[in-house]
DNA sequence: GTCACCTTACGACGAATTGTCGTAGAGGTC
DNA sequence: GACCTCTACGACAATTCGTCGTAAGGTGAC
């Protein structure tokens, strides 16, 4: 699964949507952009058209006014990204990227502490093969 | 250090510019394009160019033929695009992404027992430089 | 010197992407 | 009918990216 990647305007929009169930285009735009700021009603559908096109929003068009809700989870999105990002620069492995972030200390104990007991609790039996 | 993210062609640059300590234009150009295209010097020269005022690429001017080399290693440029992403994503933590593609067993075995390994190799503070 | 050649420097273009807006049209309510 | 809200979508400006064309400068051969 390739997902591309979402620009400025896409993402503060997946956020709502990733916080929120379901909203209707308006409830949309008015979290996005200020009471002033006149910003069209059609600038959110069209984001939200490109973001259907892409793959990344469904709407309930059973009502008149539609109800948009996210396909892709934020942390689908997240992976996704990560996979991306290490195909193209480690071929595929993580391992460079984390210990790069080690040694620059740019991960902190804690997180690092995190990290492990994810992998830890991973022990479980391995499936298929 | 925010470093800009890079393009295709880009990244194809900074990628022989990582394998080779130091390159002339024309060499890059002969690895980059097949023989047939002739007039893409200019082409190297400008993305060489962009990458030099972005930071990534210094150039030896001591020569007529300059020599060209990467001031940002593989290693930095990934590290520093994975923080963005978990800046962006996941507030900062990494957590969240190793742990939707353990669960979605998109990391092998191996590159766990990898990550494991260096995730314990941290707990001696063996503070070389 | 002049000429050929190779290099660097950089302006400019086309394509693609992104955020924005305008407007046409569907459908409801009064 | 008039009015309003919503969806659909064409179009625009700005930006980025890869590309090319060409001017300017140095070097060596003659």
């Amino acid at each position: 699964m390739k997902l591309p990647s979402l620009a400025n305007a896409e993402l503060a929009l997946m956020e709502l949507l990733w916080d929120q169930e379901r909203m209707t285009a308006r409830q949309l735009r008015e979290q996005l952009y200020s009471e002033a700021s006149k910003a069209q009603h059609g600038t959110v559908q069209r984001l939200l058209q490109r973001l259907e096109d892409k793959g990344y929003v469904g709407r309930d068009r059973s009502l008149p006014v539609h109800l948009f809700f996210a396909l892709v989870s934020r942390e689908a999105y997240a992976g996704s990204q990560l996979e991306s990002l290490a195909d193209k620069l480690t071929g595929g492995s993580l391992a460079p990227l984390i210990t790069h972030l080690i040694e620059q200390r740019k991960i902190s104990r804690t997180e690092i502490e995190k990290l492990r007991r994810i992998l830890e609790q991973d022990e479980t039996p391995e499936e298929g093969a």
